[in-house]
RNA sequence: GGCUCCGUGGCCAAGUGGCUAAGGCAACGGAUUGCAAAUCCGUCAUCGUCGGUUCGACUCCGACCGGAGCCUCCA
């Protein structure tokens, strides 16, 4: 079964066939870095950081490239706002975007280019442009002309008959067709500019990927992504553009993630308002509702940083993959803490069996690749069959256009047949027949495994160990002595007493045959 | 108005032209436990509505209802 990807461009999933065998170039569109970056930011990175994992696993030598933007105009009025420099603002936005990366376990990316440092090669480009009589100069600035472009809208699915229609922005004076975008823009007094044949100015919004994707990975890419919301313009656009200017195809694959919505927050909109256009007070009322839930430009939507203080990142990420990526993702605090108690139970069984077999769960070296990982087939025990059946449900779900929500449940499938491996055989009864071990440290290596790709479960949490710690450990076991010693004296409305005060403290305990262990939540 | 997309159990969420429609959370019953906790076993949906195509559709087509995004430099 081949591996399939849904192309935007053709509406479909495709089977996936890159431009150099065995290999993939993968560009994403990164962020303008004028702002702490909110969660909406992390979708992409973290669903294209997945792909890539998927990918190498695969067999493919992936590289990925996320360009960062650090001219702009939400750049330039944001700096002036706060009464710094471009420059600077940028550098802080920047590392608080690496930042976030970095918790969230992004770290397949290869190159991270600058806008302004690729100035010299999108004039290449637009210069080109205008040789080839696909841009225009205008007044210091520089337009693409959408009408010279024969299949110009093929992406989004619009004609520019339609976008002259659906228009309302006001033409530039000069433009030859409304759709014409800017290539450069001639720069005003007091903003960031560049000398160009032009005059000088600054780079228009497209130009920059189109300029990096070509520096980087060459005249064809294999798989462009970005959220869904830059399908048109931007999108559009850059494809028009490198396809304008090198006459080759620009990418083999587009892919688009769905966007987060913030709900919760503000009551749903809509509701039950009437059938469309008799009252324009609901009408506007909804559409201002409907600014609030957006995330993207909220001025309310939480930084990721503030994010992380509420919530564990890798349970972020995981709630960011229990979701096909082509789907919009509700969020809200509700959703990620039940995502956490899904995930509670894994951290169970990680206990377990380190617990059962002295290993582990992280120091597991699992396979790191699909044709050297164990097919399980040759084996006795009956639970290897069902390793080898769960296995290939994943790479299953997996090829099917990274269906990384199927591959989740195969998870939860899998943490539950190793659970009840270890109940059936008990293992957790201070077993002294340690035969049945072998199959379990297989199928926890699957887990290991097939969780490495989805970018979760690779560390333990850092257990920090301070004075207090050490001092409530000493505590927590003097109370347990009491307690046992109660329990074995049947004194169970001591032991009992003890148990739901400590609950009261968050603190659960849990007796198991041998002895008696104790957490925190 | 134009262009995309979506509507699966209480909530979230995979998936398929015809075997028992994944999984998670919640709930309930049982095993286990002194009682719990954890774990295991089990119960809980006919897939927005109405038509059509088909031997057969939740899955394909149409209409309608409901929801989302884009057309405004928002990932």
């Amino acid at each position: 079964m081949p591996l399939r990807v849904y192309n935007t461009l053709s509406r479909q999933k495709e089977d996936f066939q890159t431009v150099t065998p065995g290999k993939v170039s993968m560009y994403l569109c990164g962020p303008t870095v004028y702002k702490p970056a909110h969660i909406g930011h992390m979708v992409g990175p973290v669903i294209f950081d997945t792909i890539k994992r998927y990918l190498t696993y695969s067999g493919y030598q992936v590289t990925w490239v996320v360009n960062i933007t650090d001219v702009d105009d939400k750049l330039i009025n944001r700096a002036n706002e706060k009464g710094v420099t471009v420059d600077a603002l940028a550098k802080e936005m920047t590392q608080d975007y690496f930042d976030n990366l970095k918790t969230m376990a992004v770290d397949g990316i290869d190159h991270f280019p600058y806008a302004t440092q690729h100035i010299q090669e999108m004039q290449d480009i637009i210069a080109t442009l205008i040789e080839k009589g696909f841009a225009y100069p205008l007044e210091g600035d520089v337009y693409f002309n959408c009408a010279q472009d024969a299949d110009y809208g093929k992406l989004s699915g619009r004609s520019l008959e339609q976008l002259l229609v659906g228009t309302r922005a006001e033409t530039h004076g000069g433009k030859r067709h409304p759709a014409d975008f800017a290539l450069w823009k001639g720069s005003k007094p007091g903003e960031p500019a560049w000398p160009s044949p032009w005059g000088p100015g600054r780079p228009g919004w497209h130009i920059e990927c189109s300029a990096m994707a070509k520096k980087i990975l060459g005249d064809s890419i294999d798989i462009h992504g970005g959220g869904l919301d830059l399908m048109f313009p931007h999108h559009e656009n850059e494809l028009a553009q490198s396809e304008s200017c090198t006459g080759k195809p620009f990418a083999r694959y587009w892919m688009h993630n769905g966007l987060m919505q913030a709900s919760g927050a503000s009551g749903k909109v809509g509701g039950g308002h009437d059938k469309q256009g008799d009252k324009p007070a609901d009408l506007t009322a909804a559409k201002e509702a409907q600014e609030a839930n957006k995330l993207a430009g909220s001025k309310g939507a939480a930084s990721v940083k503030e994010l992380f203080a509420k919530h564990d990142a890798e349970t972020i990420r995981f709630f960011l993959l229990a979701t096909h990526y082509r789907s919009p993702i509700d969020f809200s605090d509700d959703r990620i803490a039940e995502t956490g108690k899904s995930l509670e139970g894994f951290h169970r069984l990680f206990e377990t069996f380190e617990r059962i077999s002295g290993n582990s769960f992280y120091a597991i070296s699992a396979g790191t690749s699909r044709d050297q990982s164990p097919s399980f087939s040759g084996e006795s025990s009956p639970l290897y069959l069902e390793l080898h059946e769960l296995r290939r449900r994943y790479l299953e779900s997996m090829d099917d256009d990274f269906n990384t929500g199927g591959a989740v449940g195969v998870l939860f499938d899998l943490r539950k047949t190793l659970n009840a491996y270890i109940s059936d055989q008990k293992l957790d009864t201070a077993n002294p027949d340690t035969s049945h071990l072998p199959p379990l440290k297989a199928g926890m290596g699957l887990l290991k495994e097939l969780s490495s790709i989805l970018g979760v479960f690779r560390v333990a949490k850092p257990k920090v160990k301070t004075a207090d710690d050490a001092t409530l450990d000493g505590l927590m076991q003097l109370v347990i002595q009491i307690r046992a010693d109660a329990r074995k004296n049947k004194n169970f409305a001591v032991a009992d007493l003890i148990r739901n005060k400590l609950n009261e403290l968050k603190i659960t305990l849990e007796d198991r045959t041998d002895q008696t262990l104790w957490r925190r939540g």
